[in-house]
DNA sequence: ATAATATATGCATTATAGTGCATATATGAA
DNA sequence: TTCATATATGCACTATAATGCATATATTAT
């Protein structure tokens, strides 16, 4: 190999992994990628959402972050699409490790959003979202 | 505890936790934090400099970013500054694996010239730097 | 005291990233 | 087909961060 096409190369993986870094150097990004390393569940969006009580298209857009960084990985089932870590991607089998071992109270109050929201399925099956923050939703 | 202060000390406490992966979602900062993990050594400023084959000003100031994220330390030896992994910080550590979990393969060039540097040392103590990224002193 | 070396930092410039709003797209239900 | 719901994205704005240059500070040697 040319050595300029190795140096490049190198850049090229080395940046693959500041990447994911950069993915979880995000408040709303690191909140959604420890929700989803502790449940080890594939989440919707709209569950997401209301776990971290943040903007639709924010959580979207933080998802696409995380996917791009190859950090998650998507599943389209009919209108919803549920977002899971991707074991495939050794580094982030790593950072699962690594949130998990984080002080678990930083991430209570998320926690609990979370497991609320996923009780509302119904066999399994998201069951209702409206695109609106946990606020106006929840806290009747 | 104040509700409102409840929430401001999760918030300060999850930004400790990005602001340590924001450290390492930069290349330089990476590279640096590879090289002082897997040497588990002391470097001074123009070693790393050396090993990296970067200007003194840009080294400088990433080890100040990883410094104040807590990921390193630092310890003045005369007119040498030496920085190390910061073992007292426990996601610190966690990321000293999860850097050493990665391909070496990307990071030989830096170790390279880390390991050339360091021969240099006379007795454990740093013997010269003049300020000037490796190539215009080693590339003869 | 002066010079040389090691390290840190202020400033200007440029590049990148986060947020909110509006809106587009996609799917399923009526 | 029409409507409602779920998700994604273009755009404008603002904030943050990386880089290079020059320079400041600190320490040691002469």
């Amino acid at each position: 190999m040319h050595y300029s096409a190795y140096m490049n190369n190198i850049k090229i993986q080395i940046n693959k992994y500041t990447t994911c870094f950069k993915a979880l150097s995000d408040k709303t990004r690191l909140r959604i990628f420890y929700i989803l390393s502790k449940l080890k569940k594939e989440l919707a969006v709209c569950e997401i959402m209301d776990a971290i009580a943040e903007s639709q298209y924010n959580v979207s857009r933080h998802l696409q972050i995380l996917k791009h960084a190859g950090l998650i990985k998507e599943n389209k089932k009919g209108r919803w699409v549920l977002y899971s870590i991707n074991e495939d991607n050794d580094l982030a089998s790593q950072l699962v490790q690594t949130v998990l071992a984080l002080k678990p109270a930083y991430f209570k109050d998320d926690m609990q959003r979370a497991k609320a929201r996923l009780k509302k399925r119904c066999k399994g099956k998201i069951v209702f979202c409206l695109n609106q923050p946990l606020k106006e939703k929840f806290d009747e």
